[in-house]
Order: C-alpha cells, then sequence, then structure tokens
DNA sequence: CAGACCGTTGACGAAGACGTAAAGGGAAGC
DNA sequence: GCTTCCCTTTACGTCTTCGTCAACGGTCTG
C-alpha cells in the first residue's frame, strides 16, 4: 500500500544522485530503513528530503539542514521546547533578513530589465509603425 | 574628496577579512585599483563588494555572483543586450523560486513557532491567574 | 638605522559537498 | 551456473572558499 523507493529511484525522480543521498544519511540527514542491506524509502523519508532539497536551494549548509529539520521535532520537555522555540525564532529572523535581501536584488533585477528593455526599443523603433 | 579605502580598512568595515577581499579578487569579482604595489578600493568598489557579500546571503557561489556582477553592466551593442535581458529575465525566475521557497519555510516555522507557544502555554496556565 | 607597522605574493591546509572508480553481494533471467 | 543488474561499502579525487603561515617590501618613528 505504501509507496517505496530505492536510492535510484528517489534520487532520479527528485534530481539528484544517489551518491548524494547516501550522503545525506552518512551526515545524519536521512536514516533510511534497511531490507537486508539495501536502503528503503518511505514517503516521509522522500517528504524530509524535499525539505533538505529546499533548504539547499535557500543557500544553507546540510549543518545547518540538519539543525533546521530537528526544528520539526516539537516533543520534549518544557526546557527543550523553550529552547526550540528560540531555535525557531532565531532561524524566522535570519530568513527576514534573506528576504530583505531578495527583494532588493530581486529591485535591482527588475530596474535593469525596464532599462534594457526599453534601450531595445528605441533602437529599433520599428514594430509600431 | 573621494573616499578610499585599503584592504584592511574596508575588510574591517564590512566585516570579513582582507584575506576574503584579495580571494574576491584573484576570482574576477574585484579589481581595485594599485598605488605601487598596494590596493585601494573606491566607492565603488565599494558598492560592489557589498553585492557581493549580499549574494552569498543569499546562498550563490563567487561564480554565480560574478555572472551576477555582469547584469549591472547595461552597456553593449543589440545583441548583448538581448542576451543580458535573457540573463536578467532568468535570474528573476530563480528569485522567484527561490521567494517561493522561502516563504513556505517562513510558514512552517512559524506554524511551528505557534504550536510550541500554546503548548508551553498551556503546560503553564499560571501568568493569566 | 633599527624596529614597528602596514601591505604584498606564494604556498600549504582545511572543511563542505559531493564525484568517481574499485571491489563485492544478492537476485533474476537464460 | 553464468551473466546482468541493482545495490553496497571504502577510498581517493575535486572544487570551492577561504585560513594560516612564511618571507618579503615600503614607510614612518624614535
Amino acid at each position: 500500500m505504501e509507496q517505496l523507493y530505492t536510492v535510484n529511484q528517489l534520487a532520479e525522480e527528485l534530481g539528484i544522485t544517489p551518491r548524494a543521498l547516501r550522503f545525506y544519511e552518512v551526515k545524519g540527514l536521512l536514516a533510511p530503513n534497511r531490507v537486508g542491506n539495501n536502503r528503503v524509502y518511505t514517503k516521509r523519508d522522500r517528504a524530509r528530503l524535499k525539505l533538505i532539497l529546499r533548504g539547499k536551494r535557500l543557500g544553507f549548509s546540510l549543518a545547518e539542514i540538519r539543525e533546521y529539520l530537528d526544528l520539526y521535532n516539537v516533543d520534549g520537555g518544557v526546557e527543550q521546547q523553550r529552547n526550540l522555540l528560540k531555535r525557531v525564532q532565531k532561524r524566522l529572523k535570519d530568513l527576514a533578513q534573506q528576504r530583505e535581501d531578495l527583494e532588493a536584488t530581486v529591485r535591482e533585477l527588475k530596474e535593469i530589465e525596464v532599462q534594457v528593455s526599453t534601450s531595445l526599443a528605441d533602437r529599433s523603433p520599428g514594430k509600431d509603425a
């Protein structure tokens, strides 16, 4: 009933190499079950991997992504939770900074886009004629 | 009249090491003038460096940042400009993807924040009494 | 003129994130 | 039973991004 994957299947589906998958496992980001010696990935593993890849697209290191994944472990004692809350809020703050950088970059590129577009339009004023 | 900087000055002001500055130069991201053998950075160099650092905060490699900086060279023939326009639009598309990733992450973290907060509040229902 | 400070180049080192053979196990088909 | 295919581990290689000496040059100061 439940969808399962081998390394190669999951890797291909998400556009990475099996080597990367194994590497993430060594680094403690994934822990798929084994059948005999072979890795078997579940839907949960797949979801976790997608979080990993999203983290990479955001420019995080594997160590940072590891810490990020830990934030999904909401269980724990009061002290644990206080600690977790702090870490979550720190991440949110970092992401806010990143959003600012992102938007500033987008603004500038859009401005360039306009400049170049109009410059090109001025140079070849034939389309409207 | 114009503000100038040595490697050490500029590095300290922007919170990086002189070594990094020289490295960016080797990689073709910066090209400060020389007085004798010594590097002299202008305001323009400084601005360029700030773009570099912003790129790093967004998770780009130095090679990507190099290409990004090229996008600010708006001059050139028609063919150059068409090409530039394409590259700018490609970047904008990538950045849109990154924004989606960013916002998805923020949403999830905020949800976790709420969960943990309420969980903590439920456990110690004394503040309101 | 001897130190004390910048600043320079060059070389070596190191961590992160994999790529790439090398060598082998287990099942499936002919 | 042998080949083929998928998977495994181990190990070494590579590229990036600097950190860290080492050895040297110029300038200013006492």
